[in-house]
DNA sequence: GTCAATAGTTTGTCCTGACATTAGGATGTT
DNA sequence: AACATCCTAATGTCAGGACAAACTATTGAC
């Protein structure tokens, strides 16, 4: 019970003091301090130790037990789960995740255009008749080995971009400087048959196994800014997530 | 700006006022009431219409943020955001989704047992040497047209089941009825070339592409309740769903 | 006319306090 | 010894207030 994580809150830092006590407990868990299964004092006292306000406290908390690291039970307590589960699906770009993960992927941009959108693309980024848009396609590799084929289509009316932009960047780091602020995406992931387009380009044969990723992305002002279908090899790539009940 | 959504707060209700508050501002937004990229009267404003406290108010939008049906922007605001998005995936099985969307699955059971468990398992689920488990798979048709094969691993210890069951409902349904709180579930999904074994079952060729699944889920006492490996015909099934930026 | 300082609006954070609800153990009775 | 009842501990819900930070729009100076 007495489980003194001997967190340290600076109260003159920006960083909101929930979320000291969240990557604070975080970095308990993954450090091993906090075994999984083991219980954590009550709000109350854990709020007393760190002083703190019990609301303050708790919001920590709830986003602890959000990401799926907590669970809570009325009358009894609040215990660590097990650390083997991942974190939740972030809302990140496959550039991202591979250089998160210290790989160096490349960019080959296949096609490259600012044409006028056609009927589903207008649908799907909701923009209005005779709007132009960036159509692309891209072949991505990490380690001189294919993993995705993704063909995009990017509104015109945030940033303008090039075909060296995007071979050198990814398209998400590209839209952020121009200052669109992602705040979800829609997305649908299922598997195909490499065709013989595909084939050749991800270097496996025609008929091997893709998994596919159609998704849009909106921007904290509702706007729709992206929408894209992307292909993976299935040997080299899956998506992983963490499902939580609310 | 005067957004009088007339909700009715049941204070004697058991729901939550907060809890109350989302499925008002839901059903207003899926009915049309609050159109796409209007604008919420403020906070202590909203709350003081329904007679609650600002915290109570900001935690129902603080969830209604997180389903991504709204967006906040300090200084300035809230707005719905297109209803168009999805709502994020849940916690829920096959079975269910079918079901609620008023889908007749029908379950056959392949193969059942209740056998020692062999060391993957063993570490899928956080189980002791020589712990017992069902092991079965199963064969889930909709309208007479096959649509997944599923293998399954379930510990013991939590309730019993047979193959009558299972061929009756959901995996998902009797666990619940056992006790189960599910919590969370990880899960990898992938894409894979049917075999000779999977390619008559679901009425396919080998050859065929087929989405794959692995998942275990967790409840609310940290246990590893279930652990399967699934596969989709591909031009059935695919997973959506939405990804909100935190 | 253009640019910078300023005021006002709105959300973000944090506090104290109170009562309700639930789970589980302890107690007492049969 | 088995059972029902009460009590305690912990989380869940709700209130009201205070100040900080960010964005907008207006105002003012040059």
């Amino acid at each position: 019970m007495a489980n003194q994580l001997s967190l340290s809150i600076d109260r003159s830092s920006p960083v909101p003091l929930y979320h000291q006590v969240v990557q604070g407990i975080e970095a308990a868990i993954h450090s091993g301090i906090l075994e999984p299964g083991s219980r954590l004092d009550n709000e109350i006292d854990l709020a007393a130790q760190l002083n703190l306000s019990r609301p303050t406290m708790r919001k920590a908390m709830d986003e602890l037990v959000r990401a799926g690291l907590l669970v809570r039970k009325r009358g009894v307590g609040t215990q660590v789960v097990s650390s083997q589960v991942r974190r939740p699906l972030e809302l990140s770009s496959l550039y991202d995740d591979l250089s998160n993960n210290g790989k160096k992927p490349t960019t080959e941009v296949l096609s490259f255009s600012h044409v006028e959108a056609d009927a589903l693309t207008l649908a799907a980024l909701q923009l209005p008749t005779g709007s132009k848009v960036y159509h692309f396609t891209r072949l991505r590799k990490v380690g001189g080995k294919p993993l995705a084929l993704m063909e995009n289509w990017v509104r015109d009316d945030i940033t303008s971009m090039d075909e060296a932009q995007l071979a050198n960047e990814g398209l998400y780091a590209i839209l952020r400087r121009g200052g669109v602020n992602f705040r979800l995406a829609s997305q649908r992931i299922g598997a195909m048959i490499a065709n013989d387009y595909q084939a050749p380009l991800l270097e496996t044969e025609a008929g091997s196994a893709l998994v596919t990723m159609e998704r849009t992305a909106v921007d904290d002002t509702g706007r729709m800014v992206e929408t894209g279908h992307h292909v993976y090899r299935a040997d080299s790539y899956s998506f992983e997530m963490t499902l939580v009940q609310r």
